[in-house]
DNA sequence: ACGGTGACCACTT
DNA sequence: TAAGTGGCCACCG
């Protein structure tokens, strides 16, 4: 039983980031077997927004706020960022290296 | 039915 | 080191 939706996989690892930890679309979509579909993911994120989906955790590989313009409000992504402890400036956040959740490697092997 | 677009990333020059 | 190009595939007009 497959979860041959690209989008329930994105939507899955991503309700798994614990608190207080961002990931990358690039990771997710290497986690899901996708590489190359990073992009998908992004697209997949536009989707969630009904979805009980915390988009904001999800960052472009260089840990700028790529979505912020897609959320209800401008400030809405860097204010739930900093809600969780993270510190943003110029719409970039600090110490991502530190906060990066790779489900690669957190999550047990992507099993079918 | 079709072309253009997009919350991106990695490789190549 | 920096800039450029390809690839992925679903949705919209």
């Amino acid at each position: 039983m497959e979860e041959n939706n690209f989008f329930e996989k994105v939507y899955s690892v991503v309700r798994k980031i614990p608190e207080g930890k961002l990931t990358s679309y690039g990771a997710i979509a290497k986690y899901i077997g996708a590489p190359k579909s990073a992009r998908m993911v992004g697209y997949a994120m536009n989707s969630s927004h009904n979805l009980g989906i915390p988009a904001h955790r999800v960052l472009n590989r260089n840990g700028v706020l790529t979505g912020k313009f897609h959320f209800p409000g401008l400030n809405m992504m860097k204010n739930l960022l900093e809600a969780e402890g993270h510190k943003i400036q110029e719409d970039q956040v600090m110490n991502f290296k530190k906060v990066f959740w790779d489900p690669s490697l957190e999550l047990p092997p992507f099993a079918t």
